[in-house]
DNA sequence: ATCGTATGCGCCC
DNA sequence: TGGGCGCCCTACGA
């Protein structure tokens, strides 16, 4: 009744087609006319080879003028491999692939995104491939079998079928890194790609504060310490690692690995991977070289001399305490392994376990309850789960396929466990390919059950078309926070929610659009408090709009 | 060749 | 027009 209706207020939300095909068609009415080429599709080009030359050029048209005016097919080149005969690029709001290149989605040569098996089978990329890496298929059952059945002993996890979305514009840069507060429930902390540090309020607007001067650029990861939630630190691309005490905003420079400053680009040593040992009272922080340095917590200097933990002059992009046992150390880095280490015992080569990937492997971290698994994402677009019960590293115990690519332009994908999840099944990661959603290309945020490979729901919002690679699931609450572009979105649950659209098991969820009075709450509640910022430019926290367009992906095509 | 790295710029409001 | 925006690029060097 009442969910029906409500329904009906937001007649965008529908399962999304299958047949791509199709959606070509009912997109490119609403779409810009891309297609207003006078030249039949049919029709083949007269002189594709030579003709394509000159349209590399961009302005063929002087080039052509002496010749014979045979200048209109020229733009029916491929842009990935200049070739004729098909377009790579959007149409409408779904992606051709180049089929001259591997499938974007799962690598493999032969077909592209539309066709892989990884898409067609269970729908929107995802996939278990889960015996993929079992020498046979006896082991793979063997595997299977002595695994502990988690589904019987899992609850299930809370994913709300309905959310509300707020946002958080402030960045000029794309955000690179969120953290929560580890007890104040609404602080959410982000960094970014200028080396900004933010510290936001999501519920009211009257705490926030803005950290300009911290770091010189990319602020690659941020941790609270865990005896103390009044400081920060903050592991950057400028070489430095932060300590910021959250009540003075004192910051204090740890470490600095560039003393004598810009040096040129072979020498200036940048902070990727940071992670904090409680136990020892270390801020573990790792550089683009391969290294890894400690820094004593008490002291604020730095403990010991720095360990070559992955290989030399490659980037070590994570680090992880085991929450359970202190002294299990994982690293994860550009020389395609995951690594884990004894912190009794680090020392160049010494590493317990060295879990390959076939590309760079841009985040690994044990499970946040028992500490027993590790999830690691890699660039070569597929998720692994690596399971110490059997004490043979060698292969993951599962492989799932999920589009996550790496690009200049974004921050680097990473999966994050839920830690509210006991069972220790669920991740959350963004997803680099687009979703035709009825005629916007959309990018959804994906929650993966991990035990089977199965998408289990998939939140998107049909204002946000940017690409969402930093999410970060709230400790305690149902609360998701996601870094997309120069945004930060928090997604919380709608309340009197009702399934919004559910297939094969798998929740497609949609932020409708807002109640204004809840958007309100979000962002603009304490305009008063702007005032302290007012140096700051324009409104820097502001609700999301209840924009009921749904933009079409039509940039492409326009003129 | 492949792969990692770093940065820009066309489009559009 | 110009500045903000966002990326299925892409050139370069090892």
């Amino acid at each position: 009744m009442a969910p029906q209706t409500r329904r009906m207020a937001f007649p965008s939300v529908v399962v999304v087609e299958r047949e791509d095909a199709d959606s070509e068609q009912s997109t490119s009415d609403e779409d810009e006319p891309e297609e207003e080429d006078p030249l039949p599709e049919s029709e083949p080009e007269p002189e594709p080879e030579a003709e394509a030359e000159v349209a590399e050029n961009g302005n063929g048209d002087n080039k052509v003028k002496q010749k014979a005016p045979i200048t209109i097919s020229l733009k029916k080149v491929c842009k990935v491999c200049k070739k004729a005969g098909h377009e790579a690029g959007f149409k409408g709001a779904t992606y051709i692939d180049c089929p001259m290149k591997p499938c974007f989605l799962c690598k493999m040569p032969g077909h592209t995104t539309m066709s892989c098996p990884h898409r067609v089978t269970i729908e929107h990329g995802i996939i278990s491939a889960s015996h993929r890496n079992a020498s046979n298929a006896l082991e793979y059952v063997f595997e299977r079998q002595l695994r502990p059945r988690i589904p019987l002993i899992k609850p299930a996890y809370v994913i709300p079928d309905k959310v509300n979305c707020g946002v958080i514009k402030y960045h000029s840069r794309r955000v690179t890194c969120l953290e929560f507060h580890p007890t104040k429930n609404n602080i959410l902390l982000s960094g970014d790609k200028k080396g900004q540090v933010g510290v936001w309020d999501y519920y009211k607007t009257s705490e926030k504060m803005v950290y300009g001067n911290i770091h010189s650029c990319i602020v690659n990861n941020m941790r609270f310490n865990p005896t103390n939630d009044g400081a920060v630190y903050a592991a950057s691309s400028d070489g430095t690692i932060s300590c910021t005490d959250m009540e003075t905003g004192i910051s204090l420079s740890l470490m600095n690995l560039n003393p004598d400053g810009w040096q040129g680009p072979s020498s200036w040593r940048m902070l990727y991977g940071m992670d904090i040992n409680s136990e020892k009272g270390v801020v573990l922080v790792a550089d683009n070289f391969g290294f890894l340095y400690m820094v004593d917590m008490r002291s604020n200097s730095k403990s010991g001399e720095a360990i070559l933990i992955h290989k030399k002059g490659s980037k070590v992009v994570g680090l992880h305490c085991n929450p359970i046992q202190p002294e299990l150390l994982l690293s994860c880095g550009n020389d395609h392994f995951a690594r884990v280490w004894d912190m009794r015992r680090l020392e160049a080569g010494s590493s317990l376990f060295d879990l390959a990937h076939r590309r760079v492997v841009s985040s690994a971290y044990f499970s946040p309850v028992s500490g027993s698994k590790i999830l690691t994402t890699s660039q070569d677009n597929r998720l692994r789960i690596w399971d110490s019960i059997f004490g043979n590293m060698d292969t993951p115990s599962r492989e799932i396929v999920h589009s996550h690519d790496f690009n200049r332009h974004l921050t680097p994908f990473r999966a994050e466990w839920d830690p509210k999840d006991p069972s220790e099944t669920l991740a959350v990661i963004g997803r680099y390919i687009s979703e035709n959603f009825n005629g916007a290309a959309l990018h959804p945020i994906d929650f993966i059950d991990i035990s089977t490979g199965q998408l289990v729901a998939e939140v998107m919002d049909p204002n946000i078309t940017t690409i969402s690679p930093v999410n970060k699931l709230h400790p305690r609450e149902d609360v998701l926070a996601s870094g997309s572009s120069r945004s930060i979105f928090i997604w919380r649950p709608k309340e009197n929610s009702e399934l919004v659209e559910q297939k094969d098991e798998r929740k497609i969820i949609v932020c409708g659009r807002s109640e204004k009075k809840q958007s309100r709450k979000l962002g603009n509640e304490s305009d008063d408090s702007d005032d302290d910022m007012s140096n700051l430019k324009g409104k820097n926290v502001k609700s999301k709009k209840s924009v009921t367009k749904v933009t079409p992906y039509s940039r492409k095509g326009k003129r």
